[in-house]
DNA sequence: GTCGCAGACTAACAACGTTAGGAAGCGCCC
DNA sequence: GGGCGCTTCCTAACGTTGTTAGTCTGCGAC
């Protein structure tokens, strides 16, 4: 088409950046496919594989970018558990703000070391709050459930049509639904989940294990 | 091929089992698709369509199957919390026995009468717990999350290659795995997580919202 | 100048969801 | 009993997806 030179070249960070806002810009993950990524920068999609294995690799680029979004930092303070609450928010934002793109990744296995690296952070710093090791894998599963998780629940929006649809059948959901800023729900959600997190890590991490997060079960 | 009358005939209860056997036997979401759905029922892909408006409503079936399974009437309990803690279990469990069919369906908007009838009960339960009705919303999306994403979580086989690869760039995360059993980390952690739930329930349901679940925010 | 190379292109393949239109068996009604 | 129609399946085809193969083009180096 035009010339080379006449346009920015492709190249890898471009070619994560242009699917992000595509994702953004969508409402279906359907939406990013090689010949609209292409499209998006000006580019057939076979010139693609040039930079990239295949929509795979693309979609670990943009895993890396939102990841890239998160200030490990924070992990460092010197109260563990104030870093862990300051990186959940910083976490469940990343992805809350890319939540078609948090669809297609959370389903996806990890492996990439930029993703591994902060689940190294997040573990040493639960380590440093008291955490015994055997059970830092099941904390990170919990968090990464309760940010992850609400960051793209159906909840929001997945309740499709007016609410007086259910109003007959369903009056106690209805009634809820009614109750609730729907768009708040998943965010208060979130903090309901993000405390009882924490309350479990801080019960994990006293050797008493005296909150009933402990005791039942 | 073999003529009418010598096979079952295709309904749409057989359709919903064939794409969930497919499914369970599958290591990807891919595997399911019109063509093998068809070949798993002895028919052409497009001989689906006297029966079934699209793929989404055979996901729509698998959907239902799978949360026919669930014995709604534990929510009965005279103790709405322990009906809860059993619920929660017979929703995760559900889920956790066909995790390739939660990881479609967690994307999906919930439209379906028999997916908002579970609600309709869940939500029933948490009123009947003290929950005040602005908060019901939120739970129900946090108990979504907690089971439903450590059902689907990619954390039990997600970390893929062996340990030892991780061991040099990540040690506190290679020291974590190793000192848990890969397979009951998700498990471990939805144990956690179902505890957080009922604590933040609790609280939410005193006046006097004492756990720092409700203090904190 | 022309050689080589990176980076784009066009053409094509297999597989996907889906639509259109035709054939084969069954019941029913005249 | 013979034809009508309905159900249920079939084959053929279209558009779109990811991906591979092979070609062309423009730039820098010798």
């Amino acid at each position: 088409m035009s010339p080379v030179g006449t346009r920015e070249p492709v190249t890898r960070d471009r070619i994560g950046a242009a699917a992000l806002r595509i994702l953004d810009a969508a409402t279906d993950p359907s939406a990013l496919t090689m010949r609209s990524l292409g499209a998006e920068l000006g580019v057939q999609a076979p010139s693609l594989y040039a930079h990239v294995r295949g929509i795979d690799e693309v979609i670990a680029l943009v895993h890396e970018r939102i990841n890239g979004t998160i200030d490990l930092a924070v992990l460092q303070d010197e109260d563990p558990l104030r870093g862990l609450h300051h990186f959940a928010h910083l976490y469940r934002a990343a992805y809350g703000s890319h939540r078609v793109a948090a669809a297609i990744i959370i389903t996806r296995p990890i492996n990439a070391d930029h993703a591994l690296a902060v689940y190294e952070e997040v573990a040493a710093c639960l380590a440093r709050a008291g955490v015994p090791l055997e059970q830092v894998m099941p904390c990170m599963a919990l968090l990464d459930t309760v940010a992850l998780g609400s960051a793209m629940e159906p909840f929001s929006d997945g309740f499709v049509g007016p609410v007086t649809r259910y109003q007959a059948a369903f009056p106690t959901l209805a009634a809820a639904m009614r109750s609730s800023d729907r768009r708040h729900v998943d965010d208060r959600g979130f903090a309901l989940g993000l405390d009882a997190f924490l309350d479990v890590v801080r019960s994990l991490a006293s050797p008493a294990h005296v909150s009933s997060a402990a005791r039942a079960r």
